[in-house]
Order: C-alpha cells, then structure tokens, then sequence
DNA sequence: GTCTATACTGTGATAGAC
DNA sequence: GTCTATCACAGTATAGAC
C-alpha cells in the first residue's frame, strides 16, 4: 500500500482553505455586520468563484455553523483559561467571569449576535457545533458548585441577568456603556439573592 | 371648490388597503416567523400582484415599520390601561407590570421579536414608528416615579432585567417557562436592591 | 477532489402601459 | 392604482475541465 502523507498534506490544505473561507466571512461580519456576508463577497475575497465554496462547505448556513462553532471554541478556551485564576472571593469571582464575558461580547459584536442571539435568520446550529458552548455552561456549573451555587435556575437566571444587559446595550447604544456599567450593580443583586458572602461590589459603581 | 366627501372615502379606502397588507404580513410573520414575510405572498393574500404593493407602501422594510409602530400603539394602549389598575404595593404593583409585559410577548413572539429584538436584518424603525415606544418607556418612568423609583438607570435596569429572561426563554426553549417562571424572584431581587417596602413575592416561586 | 461556467429559482425593486 | 415585464442580486444545483 502506498501511504499516507500525500493524505495528510491534503487533508491540511482542505482545511486551510475551510479557514480562509471562514476567516474572509468574519471580515466581512466584522465590517458590515453577519447579514451582509454573501457568498459570492467570501469567495471574491480568496480568488474563487461562489460555487466553489461548495466544494468545502454544505451551503452558506453550513459556514455560519463553522463561525459558530469557532467563537464557541475560542470562549470557552479562554473561559477555561479564566476559571483558573477567578478571586476567592464569591462575589469577584462572579464579577470576574461576567466582565470575562462582557469583554468577550464588545471585543466582536456580530460575533456575539452569532453566538448568543438568533441574528441569522433560518441558522440552527448543528449539533457539533452547539457542543463547546453546552460545555461552556457545564464548565460554569462547576464552577459555580465551587461557590455553593447548586441549582441550575441560578446558573440560567446568572446567564440571563448577563444576556439582558448585553443585548440591550448593543440594540439600543452600540458602543456605549449605559448598560454594561451595571453589571457590578446586577452580581450584587445577584449574590444578595443568592446569600454569598463578602462585601459588596457597589462601590464599583 | 367641490368639496371633502369624495377625498375621505379615498383616504378611507386607501388606509383600508394599507391595513390588509399589514394585517397579511401578520399573518405570514405568526405563522413562519418574520423573515418568511415575502413581497409576493403577501400580495397574493389579498389577490393582487407584489409591485402594486409600492402603491402603499415604499418598501418592505416601509412594511415592517407599520408593523413595529402598531405593535407598539396596541402596547402602549393596553399598558395604560394596565397602568391604571395596578396593586397598591409596589412589588406588586411591579409584578404587575412585568406580567403584563411578558403575557404580550408571549402571545405573539414574532411581534416581539419585531418590537424588541433587532430580528429583521437592515430594518431600523422610522422616528414615527419608534414613537409609541419612547412613550411606553415615559410612562413607564412616570409609574416609577410614584413608586419612589426616581433613578433612570434603575428603569433601564428593569427592562433589561424582564428582557433578559424573555431573550433566553424564547431563544432556549420556545414555548416554555423555565425563564418565565423565575419572573417573580427577579421583580424581587429588583425591589430588594430598591429597597422596596412590601413581602416578598418568592413565596409565588 | 477542486474549481469554473452556466443556469435555475426566488427575492426586493423599478419602468411603463392601461 | 394596478397591471405586466423586467432587473439585479441572492443562494444553489449541475456539468464538466483539470
């Protein structure tokens, strides 16, 4: 049998191609927000033709997925990263993780419209895809079992408390901070709900 | 100068006309959602062909606009009419209100992801349209006020606070209530931070 | 397996006849 | 005011060159 390194320096190439395409598609999101990302504009933008990308992808909605699934991988890399040296403090510790998430969001909006809003109409990620961000809430229950926090509502309500400011910062004052600059205000409340101990964030107001 | 009789019923029809094509994009946007509204079905609902449709409107997104600012002139209508009959207490009185909010949102998502989300790619609402919803959020200061709620950030918060739970529990798991449910523990934690008179609401859990 | 050329369908939108 | 015809652009399917 002649063998496989001709196979594996073709399976990189594939895959180095599956990343300029993915990689062009977040430019243009990036520039001129995810809706305005054609197919025709990615291929432009690595010298093809828009059929092919049908050689390396299902269908527009199947690069969505691939970008999905990306950011999700990049999150919770660097959640992971942040879990490990989170305060001791129940309270900064929750802080922590909230404006690890909260940078995460600013730092790309239309990526975190792909992520956590439904900004793609008829996209549905697929289930490979969805898997880093439902490890990424496993990941957070732990943690939060480490600081006496059991029940799944409170993981739920923590990540809509989060979601709320988020969402209506960006829809009402992109760019601004009327709402993110709550959040010290919102963990609090939070963690009075939740009887944790320390001393109040408020003074970060 | 023969006069204003003929022009009213013009002006009539004309607004008659209007209201069918809203009322057929109603019907398509509840039945498969927002972006399933297309030019030409809309038109074939009340048997005529997608350009005359530039007679009543300029453009799709004219469409939507109408859509949005109705939905907001039948909330603002049903919630001073709610405004008028709340609970003394004032947890319950917020309670009252969130209830409110989330019993219409719940009655038709996609108005409410017309009114709240940003689901229509490209589409901003005219400053007209946009109007009854600035005068929701007045009015909904003005309550505030007479509850002793008197800090703009505390009215930002609220609304976020309800919008966060709606967001995930539609994104999430549509037709359920496990973000709704927690709506009285958040009104709660909202009027702890407030330092509201009155019992709690948890008991409601 | 990779890319191109071509073309099909459906979209919002426009022009002009009636 | 409504029609027919048409446009430009989208995603996508297919056939075939390499």
């Amino acid at each position: 049998m002649s063998a496989a390194p001709n196979r594996d320096r073709q399976a990189e190439r594939r895959e180095a191609t599956r990343r300029e395409i993915v990689d062009a598609a977040w430019e243009i999101a990036r520039r001129d927000g995810l809706a305005a990302v054609t197919l025709r504009e990615v291929a432009a933008m690595i010298g093809m033709r828009s059929p092919s990308l049908y050689s390396h992808f299902d269908s527009k909605n199947a690069i969505y997925d691939a970008m999905f699934g990306q950011a999700w991988t990049t999150y919770r890399a660097e959640a992971e990263q942040n879990a490990e040296q989170l305060p001791e403090a129940p309270r900064e510790a929750l802080l922590a993780i909230a404006s690890h998430f909260f940078d995460f969001a600013v730092a790309d909006v239309p990526r975190y419209q792909l992520m956590n809003q439904h900004a793609v109409p008829g996209f549905v990620p697929s289930e490979a895809s969805y898997a880093p961000s439902v490890e990424v809430v496993d990941q957070l229950r732990r943690t939060f079992q480490a600081l006496g926090i059991t029940d799944d509502a409170d993981v739920d309500l923590f990540l809509a408390l989060c979601g709320g400011l988020l969402d209506r910062q960006f829809a009402n004052e992109p760019g601004g901070d009327r709402w993110l600059r709550q959040l010290p205000r919102v963990i609090d409340m939070f963690a009075d709900e939740l009887d944790l101990p320390g001393p109040s964030l408020r003074s970060r107001r």
